[in-house]
DNA sequence: CTCTCCCT
């Protein structure tokens, strides 16, 4: 258009914003959009929105379709202009969307893409790794020239066959050893990352081992050869136990199309699916949309604040489940940020506060409750840090080397407390790349985090939140951060392990925590993430008898005394106490009592005062906070792992693989046709790209 | 005895 960027044209971004006064066309990413219907819920400023991307189904995308719709009706009914939508989408789940928005008309345009073949395993392959070496090999041995992409699932496995590759490449006759494995995942340092574009010398052919970052994020060039292990590892959440799963698991229909179609960008190419035709047919058209598989905190608390109160009925595209609704109401419910009258929830005086900042409830809560601890300065920088990819780089083959450099940092009273003396430490040493590299650390991540930071010290002054600083008392920030993570308590058992107080659970501390190996009687986790085990990631120590006021959700003042119900504690019953006066301060003392008789009693802290006013919050509590469900033991499947300890030894050399493994005839998919139609009533339509993919 | 990918 020739026209200075920022003018007509312009963008907006989390940490940029490109637009003025003039601007006719905005480039936003959705989390923008969404912040921005907070205070413009009609969406006002936008005549046309064109929603790109739509199929991936990101929490973001789902929200803002209902955000979306919910404004058209209602600029409908208030004889506002409409608000034209266009979603694009790559994949053909057009209806889904077009009945969305009430029967909006389709439009398909032809993708640009080269003809890829289609290769389907004959047999099912038990262990797709192995598959994948020998079909790797097996291209670079018969097929012209090309770079092969391998998608894979996660680091460790990537690792793993990138060490196959190089322990076999000895093994091939000498002119053919011209072949260069890479591997791409985002914890790779971007320096690496960028080693597979890099063109290499004269005959030699890459294959690039990569997560499914190779499959939107990142498009590499000259790839010829896709073999698709046909896996992903994803993440879900089960509301019930509070859990969330990281599991390898089936691609779906979409996701094995896209894959196959970063074979066709510059040339025609060959897809090999390490699954046949039988198994690529139960796969499921489309993976389960993001917003089914998260906690809805977040999501519900932003609904909210844009000012739609009847959150039980917001027309979701795909709507989650009932439970995972409630836990999520009831969480936002106990932070004090919302409250409920006959089934509409308005968001409260801290709840208003809480939305101010980009990051999830557990954690604005946290900011929130620092002013009145004086912790600020630590909670912002500890919550940046946790905001960004972990940042510490644990190259596979300095394992040992790295993991010792980390131990300079190491605190017994936890990770998060550990984050926080890294970065102070990157500080000091003025934020120099060379630290980052004799430390082990993650240059990028830490400085992303330096730049969340910075947005969040600027929310806060806009909060009238200051930045005080606790000065070294680690104490009132373990306290404050406990009361973003009340739900997130786990004690030891006598056998060693840790229960969960909420849902009973068996949990283990996880393998990179810094409390791992130490045996902490009570212990606060950020999440809960279940792989081999079930493991709190992220842990920290705490007193015991802060845990306990912390998950007493209703407590009453009887004068001196007070007494509160608390649910994640029937193994103690009821909390009670009193307060007392102490060279001018209030004491909160807390009494555990069985059999009427108390056994224990503790001041909870010396700055009574202080402490009281923050529980006073925390006690008048809601009428609706009511205590958790009991929830029964029980006995949850641990889940084995996949295999990850492959090695090559197995096939003995590259003759008996051809029999072993072979491909079914190229498939061909259907053509595509065009038509022209008006928007619909409310002024949306749906774009479908459809990639034609031919033999 | 070890965590896919986005994003405010």
């Amino acid at each position: 258009m020739n026209t200075e960027l920022g003018t007509v044209v312009g963008y907006s971004v989390r940490f940029e914003d490109m637009t003025s006064s003039q601007t006719k066309i905005k480039y936003l990413t959705d989390g923008t959009l969404l912040r921005e219907a907070i205070s413009d819920p009609l969406l006002h400023k936008y005549k046309v929105i064109i929603l790109d991307e739509a199929h991936e189904r990101t929490v973001q995308t789902d929200l803002l379709l209902g955000v979306i719709k919910k404004a058209q009706r209602l600029r409908n009914q208030q004889h506002i202009p409409v608000l034209k939508v266009i979603i694009m989408s790559a994949t053909i789940d057009c209806d889904h969307f077009s009945q969305y928005f009430n029967k909006a008309p389709v439009y398909y345009i032809r993708g640009r893409q080269h003809d890829i073949q289609m290769m389907y395993s004959k047999e099912k392959q038990s262990d797709y790794m192995n598959a994948a070496l020998i079909t790797v090999f097996q291209i670079y041995q018969n097929q012209d020239e090309g770079d092969i992409l391998v998608f894979s699932t996660g680091e460790e496995e990537i690792e793993s066959m990138i060490r196959s590759v190089n322990e076999t490449i000895p093994l091939l006759p000498l002119e053919s050893q011209k072949l260069k494995a890479l591997p791409l995942y985002a914890a790779l340092p971007l320096s690496h990352q960028q080693r597979v574009f890099k063109t290499l010398e004269n005959g030699f052919r890459k294959v690039i081992f990569a997560t499914n970052i190779a499959e939107t994020s990142i498009t590499i060039p000259n790839i010829k050869y896709v073999v698709d292990s046909g896996k992903v590892k994803s993440r879900s959440y089960n509301s019930v136990t509070g859990f969330e799963t990281l599991k390898v698991q089936s691609i779906s229909k979409a996701q094995a199309a896209q894959r196959a179609g970063r074979a066709g960008r510059e040339m025609s190419g060959i897809c090999y699916r390490l699954y046949t035709k039988e198994e690529y047919n139960e796969f499921r058209d489309h993976a389960i949309p993001e917003i089914q598989r998260c906690n809805l905190a977040n999501v519900l608390l932003h609904i909210i604040a844009i000012g739609i109160n009847d959150v039980l009925n917001f027309d979701f595209m795909d709507k989650p489940s009932e439970d995972n609704i409630n836990s999520a109401l009831k969480q936002l419910v106990h932070f004090g940020a919302i409250e409920a009258k006959q089934e509409l929830y308005y968001l409260t005086d801290v709840g208003t506060l809480m939305v101010i900042f980009p990051v999830e409830p557990k954690f604005s809560k946290m900011i929130v409750t620092s002013k009145s601890m004086g912790c600020t300065e630590e909670i912002i920088t500890i919550l940046s840090l946790l905001s960004v990819d972990n940042i510490y780089y644990i190259p596979s083959n300095q394992k040992d080397m790295a993991n010792e450099v980390h131990k300079k940092f190491i605190s017994s009273e936890g990770d998060l407390i550990k984050l926080l003396k890294v970065y102070r430490n990157f500080k000091t040493a003025k934020e120099n790349k060379k630290w980052c590299k004799e430390n082990f650390i993650h240059i990028n991540n830490l400085k992303l985090a330096t730049d969340i930071k910075k947005q969040l010290s600027d929310l806060c002054l806009k909060a009238s939140i200051p930045l005080v600083s606790s000065n070294n008392n680690t104490e009132v920030i373990r306290k404050c951060l406990s009361t973003g993570l009340v739900f997130n308590t786990a004690y030891l058992q006598k056998d060693g392990t840790y229960k969960t107080r909420l849902t009973k659970q068996e949990v283990y501390i996880h393998p990179s925590s810094c409390l791992f190996g130490t045996k902490p009687e009570n212990i606060i986790f950020n999440e809960l993430v279940q792989t081999s085990k079930c493991y709190m990631s992220i842990d920290f120590r705490i007193g015991e008898l802060f845990v306990l006021l912390l998950v007493s959700t209703r407590c009453h003042r009887f004068g001196s005394r007070w007494s509160g119900f608390s649910p994640a504690l029937q193994c103690v019953g009821p909390v009670s106490g009193r307060f007392a006066r102490s060279g001018g301060c209030l004491e909160v003392i807390v009494e555990i009592k069985q059999q009427r008789r108390v056994v224990r009693q503790d001041i909870v802290d010396i700055n009574g005062d202080i402490l009281f006013r923050e529980f006073e919050g925390l006690f008048a509590g809601n009428p609706l906070a009511q205590p958790f469900e009991d929830i029964e033991d029980f006995a949850h499947p641990f889940d084995s792992r996949n295999s990850v300890n492959f090695t090559f030894d197995r096939i003995h050399g590259f003759n008996d693989f051809h029999d072993r493994y072979t491909f079914d005839e190229p498939t061909v998919a259907d053509d595509t046709q065009q038509f022209d139609h008006p928007l619909d009533q409310f002024g949306s339509l749906v774009v479908v790209e459809v990639a034609a993919i031919k033999r």
